[in-house]
DNA sequence: CTGAAAGCGCTTACAG
DNA sequence: CTGAAAGCGCTTACAG
C-alpha cells in the first residue's frame, strides 16, 4: 500500500467506498479472486488445494482487517438464513424464559441465530409475528402458541415454514409439539393428596381450552374417579 | 392462467421454480415490471402515479398469493437489516427478561426484529455474540454487559455498530448506557431501616466490580456516614 | 406515468 | 489449482 498523504479512502484499497471490508475489496487489494478467498474463509482451502502462502494471507488479513461476512448477502444467496423464529407468549413467564434460554443456547451450538417474537397472549400479534419470521427466511419457528385457534399455524407450515409446537398443542391437529407430561403430573400430584386421606381437592384451572389445561383438569378427574371421589363444583 | 393439465410447477407462474412468490414471478405474470409491483407494495404507487387499477391488481395478487417480502433481500440491497441485537446475562433472570420484553414491544412498533443472544455471564460467549451479531448487520446492539471488561465493546462501536448498554456501564468509558437510580435507591433504603432506629445494618453485595453493585455499596455507605454511623465489616 | 438495468455481498457451477 | 460470471430478491437512479 501506498504511503504518501492522499486521503485516507483512497489509500486504504481493503474497504469498499462505504468503509466496510467485503470479500470483494479483498480480493483487490490481495490480487486474488473473490472465489478463492470466499473458499479459504469458508474453510475450503485445502479441498480446493489453495497454496498454504495464499490460505495464510487470506485468513490473517481477514483477521486483521477485523472481517465480518455478510450473513445478510449469505443468506439470500443460499436460501437459508440459519436462523428461527421463536414465539412465546411472554418471556417474563420464567417457565417460557427458561425455555428460550434452552432453544438459544442449542442454536448457537449449531451457529443459528434466534428471533425473539413476544406474543403477548394476542392472536393477532402471533399471525404477525409468523408472518414478519417468515419474512425473515427464517429456517423454522417454534412457537408456544396462544392455543385456542390453529389455521394460522397449519397454513405457515403447509406453506413451506417448519414449525414446532412447544408446550401447548391442538387435539387432532398434524402439527409437531413437544410438551410436558400434563396428565401424568396432575394424577399424581392428584393423588398424592388422596394418599395422604384428603377427599376435598380443589383444581384451580389455567386458561381454559389450552392442551396443557385440558390435560391438568383430565388427570384431577381421573384421580378422583380412580378414587371414587365425586366431583364437585365450588359453586 | 392455462387450465388444462400441465404438471403444477408448468402452469403456476406466480412462483418460480423454487416455488417461492416474488417480485420478479408476480411482475412475469402480471405483465408489469417489477419497479412498479415494488413501488406499489411500499406504498408509493399514489406517489408514483401509478394506475389505480394496477395497485388494485397488485396488491390484490399479493394478497391471494400470500406473498412475503424478503426482507434477507431487502436488507442486502438497503444495507439496513431493520434487526436489534440484544444480549443479555441470562434471559431466566426476571430483571432481564423484563428489559427483553420491553425491548421487543417497542422494536416491533417501528418494525423492528430483535436477535436474542444470551451471555450466560461469560465474556467469551459476549464477545462472540458481538461478532455474530455485526455478521448478520444489525442496525445496533443493546447490550447489558458482564461487566468487567469494555474494550471489546468500544471496538464494536467504534467499527460503526452502534451500541448502548442497558443496566451496566463502566464508568471512564465513553459508551451511551441506561442504568437504574442504584445509588439513590440503596441510600434511601438503609436511610428508610435507620429512620426506624436501626444501627446494625447489613448490606449484602452482587457482582463485585460491577457498576449497579458499586453504586450500591456507594450509596450505603454514604447513609451510614451521614448518619455517623460507623462502617464495620463481619469478619 | 413506466420500466430496464445496476448493484447490495456472497457462493458455486463451469470453464480453463 | 484458479477465476470470471451468474444469480439470490430486492430498490432506485436514470432514461424515456
Amino acid at each position: 500500500m501506498t504511503t504518501h498523504s492522499l486521503p485516507f479512502y483512497k489509500t486504504d484499497h481493503f474497504r469498499n467506498e462505504k468503509n466496510n471490508v467485503t470479500i470483494q475489496s479483498m480480493a483487490k487489494t490481495l490480487g486474488v479472486s473473490v472465489t478463492t478467498i470466499s473458499r479459504v474463509l469458508n474453510g475450503l482451502g485445502e479441498q480446493f488445494r489453495i497454496s498454504k502462502k495464499t490460505i495464510e494471507l487470506v485468513t490473517t488479513t481477514a483477521d486483521k482487517l477485523n472481517y465480518r461476512p455478510n450473513n445478510i448477502a449469505k443468506g439470500l444467496r443460499l436460501k437459508k438464513s440459519s436462523t428461527i423464529g421463536l414465539i412465546l407468549p411472554d418471556i417474563t413467564n420464567t417457565w417460557f424464559a427458561q425455555l428460550a434460554l434452552g432453544i438459544e443456547k442449542e442454536a448457537r451450538k449449531h451457529h443459528y441465530n434466534i428471533f425473539l417474537c413476544n406474543s403477548n397472549d394476542d392472536i393477532k400479534v402471533e399471525k404477525k409475528s409468523i408472518a414478519l419470521l417468515q419474512s425473515w427466511m427464517v429456517d423454522g419457528i417454534i412457537i408456544a402458541p396462544i392455543g385456542l385457534e390453529s389455521e394460522h399455524l397449519q397454513k405457515a407450515s403447509k406453506s413451506g415454514t417448519p414449525l414446532v409446537l412447544i408446550d401447548r398443542f391442538f387435539e387432532g391437529v398434524n402439527l409437531p409439539y413437544i410438551s410436558s407430561n400434563d396428565f401424568e403430573g396432575s394424577l399424581e400430584a392428584t393423588q398424592y393428596l388422596i394418599n395422604y386421606g384428603h377427599k376435598k381437592i380443589a383444581c384451580f384451572q389455567g386458561i381454559v381450552g389450552t392442551s396443557p389445561n385440558n390435560q391438568r383438569v383430565n388427570g384431577y378427574k381421573q384421580a378422583l374417579k380412580k378414587n371414587k371421589i365425586p366431583l364437585t363444583r365450588p359453586w
